[in-house]
DNA sequence: AATGAATGAGCTTTCATTCAT
DNA sequence: CATGAATGAAAGCTCATTCAT
């Protein structure tokens, strides 16, 4: 076979994608190489084994996240944020769904994964901070039920990224709809929702 | 090692456990026996593969999980019906964890297996069915809004079962709650929500 | 399943049509159950083991085999005497089929073995004895071509035990037909056969 | 261990030998990999299982075979024809022995063992015919017994394969001594053979 | 006697990882 | 850099054999 060279990002695409279909303990080198059409030892070339290219993937990916949350500060009200925040979670679905594989990586495989996987608690730590004290905020100027955990409304927008893509929606507009129904509930305001109990 | 017998609802808790904790492809017959102290060829005294377990005990839990929704009928109000198996998806919570790796069961594996998740494809029809129906006559009763795909508002009430449980609050009231917030949801009404757009 | 009695000459009977379909290392003690409707264990009753089992079976049809030769020294001619020992090989053919995996058996599995194994041997090499004495004799009379060797004699005689029994003809046409074309070769007598040197 | 080469003619070669001493039951990955020196795991570098290699080694002995025949149609009578089929079997007994285990390789271990086995099936179909047109025109020109079976002659011819070599004759003279007897019989022409009925 | 249930040995197969080129 | 080839560890699976009833 003709020599392949090797893209990175090809390498972490394709990762992905395979963590998402199979999982994480059916993620194999095999299936890598096959669909970049290298050579499985080619990959040992950039990662000294598995769990090194998964934490590295992950730190490449939680960065992504992370870029998004910049300019956070600029934006006016809470509730503007936290529907940023929500936009944030729906567009990079795809590597939250990555990121959630984190506690499988084997954090004894090398010194190296360990450091990734430091950092990316660090990180997600502070998306979570960032998350709870927007809605503590909003919570604060009446926007948010006070009677609501705020874990619970954190759990409920970090879950809509596994609510199935609408195709007959535009993109923009289920969002929309998610982040409204979450807001507003889908119960008739005042009406016949006598199992509320 | 002295003989110890294996006992097959044993077997399918543990299959279970290990299925949550460690994903389809991170299921092992060894680390079943190894929690059961059995050997591991004891398994296939009762189950000739890994798919053939795992199916099995699929339709098992599936069982338990219709059997929940017998007397549905009866219940007055939809939304009472709603309630009705919104409470069962959260009390069967861990089953359907679990049933959520059906797509991956090799039906290849055997005969057994291929009929096994055909049951299960038809149970699991007639229960998406039975909540889609149940949320349509809510609608036209006017308890849920008309402009919510029921098809979200099914993924909102299933994908509750992967909320983290509270600590503070009993079941039954976290439940409640829950229910609630997706019904009405936790924004405050007539509040600061300009970001609804 | 309701109990079921084992019958030694039935176990015999599986045992030796196993091992022809399957050869040695293909036999296995569940497909003798699974014909015989009885646990595998069971055979343990009788068996301490595989090679006990298939030793014990060898001796067994080896007795049935000489039994034949009671009465030899009293048949008139030389060539009668081989054709009766090549009718027997004929009619014992399965017999002889099995006894051919005798090298295959394990004497080290048991001192029952090995025994076995030992008189088996022993009635082998009287048999062979007697075939090649009957066809020096043959020689001595003028019957056989003194220019063939005795052992190549033997080895086709025996050998035609592998010979596909004919479906068209009665099976004592077909060794009759055997033995004159061994006898006589299947040439045409002054017939065209240039190439034999 | 130090890291051994494998070459598939020598893997195939001890491949042959295994299947010949222990069966097709009885040929593991283990036996070949001892013989040779390297690591079980590394045959599966080259088939990935039992079968493909059994299937693959037979396709290569059969090519050996069939090339054996490429002039046949050149030579002189049919006799001669047939002589030269006869000294290929005996040249080759040993492939013939080990295309024997044929019926036994597992068709449905891959789509390559099953092409394989067609291929396989196809040739053996082609040699038989080639034998016995060869034989049936040998009839024709009276070379042999019309009163013989053709199918008698070749399973006659065929089952010379197992005859055991002698030792105190060249491998040329002992085969022209088998095919002469085969042609004209081991008997006296005009001796005392009255068994003959 | 006959059986069901359990076990270990050993074979089959997969896969991460190593290494020489 | 990239690769082909080799390896060991461990999972998948089969089967002879044991044992209590």
């Amino acid at each position: 076979m003709a020599r392949q060279k090797l893209h990175i990002d090809e390498l972490y695409e394709v990762t992905g994608k395979i963590l998402i279909e199979k999982g994480y303990a059916g993620f194999h080198f095999k299936l890598v190489s096959d669909q970049l059409n290298v050579s499985r030892s080619t990959i040992y070339e950039y990662f000294s084994n598995k769990d090194e290219l998964i934490a590295s993937l992950m730190v490449h990916l939680m960065d992504t996240i992370m870029a998004e949350y910049e300019g956070l500060e600029h934006v006016e009200t809470p509730m503007q944020k936290l529907r940023h925040i929500f936009d944030s979670f729906m567009k990079y679905a795809h590597i939250h769904q990555i990121l959630l594989f984190a506690p499988f990586v084997n954090g004894d495989a090398s010194d190296n994964v360990k450091k990734s996987m430091a950092t990316l608690r660090q990180q997600h730590h502070t998306l979570n901070r960032m998350l709870t004290d927007v809605i503590e905020i909003c919570k604060e100027v009446g926007s948010i039920r006070a009677d609501v955990p705020s874990s619970l409304v954190a759990s409920l927008l970090f879950q809509a990224i596994q609510i199935p893509k609408s195709r007959e929606t535009s993109e923009a507009d289920w969002n929309s709809l998610i982040f409204n129904v979450l807001l507003e509930g889908y119960g008739v305001p005042n009406g016949h929702n006598a199992a509320t109990t």
